[in-house]
DNA sequence: CACACGTGGCG
DNA sequence: TCGCCAAGTGT
């Protein structure tokens, strides 16, 4: 076989490897080159963070999570709404909330995280990726690492032209091939870097890649065609309304907010009160009280699944008592403190533009 | 298996 | 401007 073309386990482990050891990106979580293997902790907070999301959108939170909570038992004994509102920003909110729920397992087991994939796939919010990734970088197994970033690289390594999901079983087939015995963490990550600074989704950068010569994808000549995925369905539209509740008292102004459901869009998170638009094609319209009600203008938002055009009203009537009677279900919130109060983005654009027109009044 | 589930950045 | 995309998981 010719050496510079060989696709065995060595070669290309190797070649990625000697790359990974001169260019690894340096990231907060990650041990210092040199350094004794990091902390499961770290290691598992960062890889949650990291689902779906970008490395510059995680860096910060996960500096101001791991300052607060230094440990697993720390995060543990921390009250729900702390970590959703320090979460806040960050979405798909459904992790922060079994963040906690794992926490809380694993401070019960004495504060250590299991240090086998099984063990790991068992806790919540630890899918197939993040148990094999914890299990490789925290704790040196031997795990296959299958994210976006491998599939990429992977896809075009061996031209596979089936598109993703179906492809799925054959891309960790050939992922296995080539993830070797040894170093199986930094592997990993060495995969993830390669599939995010140099083998691109549009314009890679072969003429950077330590497997361009292994590269059969590059050999075809168009390796950004891959990996080919199946067409995605068009994004809805809805609508819905929130509702800005506001009263003077002496210590300062405040504002109506309710705590969202702990299952569903946002679930678990402070918010405005809101018509239903979450669960419905559209908001029912149904304001909380009576009224009167002043429109104060539209906020447009885009989810995963459907764009939404939330319209805004402000409250002008008095009778809040009603309000806090009626539902029970939500506290008056300090505007002084607004920030703090930990609304998802959907809703601190809300909030801003409320203030915005309030300023203007 | 298909769908629900956030957000911000980039070309 | 707008669709694509990011270290996926749970149901």
């Amino acid at each position: 076989m010719d050496a510079s073309s060989d696709t065995s386990r060595d070669a290309i482990a190797g070649l990625l490897l000697d790359w990974y050891d001169i260019h690894a990106r340096e990231l907060p979580w990650r041990a210092r080159p040199g350094q004794a293997a990091p902390d499961p902790y770290r290691v598992w907070l960062s890889e949650v963070m990291l689902q779906q999301t970008t490395v510059a959108a995680v860096k910060d939170y996960f500096a101001r999570f791991t300052a607060r909570w230094p440990s697993v038992e720390a995060l543990a004994g921390a009250a729900d709404e702390e970590v959703m509102g320090a979460w806040a920003g960050l979405g798909y909110y459904a992790r922060a909330r079994n963040l906690l729920a794992c926490a809380r397992e694993v401070a019960g087991r004495g504060g250590r995280f299991p240090d086998t994939e099984e063990g790991l796939r068992a806790l919540p919010g630890l899918g197939a990726y993040t148990a094999a990734a914890v299990a490789a970088i925290a704790f040196g197994r031997h795990a296959v690492v299958v994210d976006a970033n491998v599939e990429r690289v992977v896809s075009r390594l061996f031209t596979i032209e089936a598109p993703l999901p179906g492809s799925r079983p054959t891309i960790r087939a050939h992922a296995a091939t080539i993830t070797p015995e040894r170093r199986a963490g930094d592997f990993a990550q060495a995969m993830m870097d390669l599939g995010a600074t140099i083998c691109t989704p549009r314009a890679p950068r072969c003429l950077l890649c330590p497997l361009a010569a292994q590269c059969r994808a590059r050999r075809s000549g168009d390796p950004a065609r891959l990996p080919a995925k199946a067409a995605k369905k068009a994004r809805p539209s809805r609508r819905g309304r929130a509702f800005w509740i506001a009263r003077e008292t002496p210590a300062g102004e405040e504002v109506w907010l309710v705590r969202r459901p702990g299952s569903g869009m946002l679930g678990g998170m402070r918010a405005l009160p809101d018509d239903g638009w979450a669960a419905r094609a559209d908001g029912s319209g149904t304001a909380p009280l009576p009224g009167p009600w002043e429109g104060a203008g539209r906020v447009e938002h885009g989810f995963t699944h459907f764009a939404l055009e939330l319209e805004l009203s402000i409250y002008l009537g008095r009778e809040f008592e009603e309000l806090a009677e009626g539902s029970g279900a939500g506290e008056w919130w300090p505007l002084e403190r607004l920030d703090e109060a930990g609304l998802p983005t959907l809703f601190a654009k809300a909030a801003r533009l409320a203030l915005a027109e309030s300023e203007d009044a």
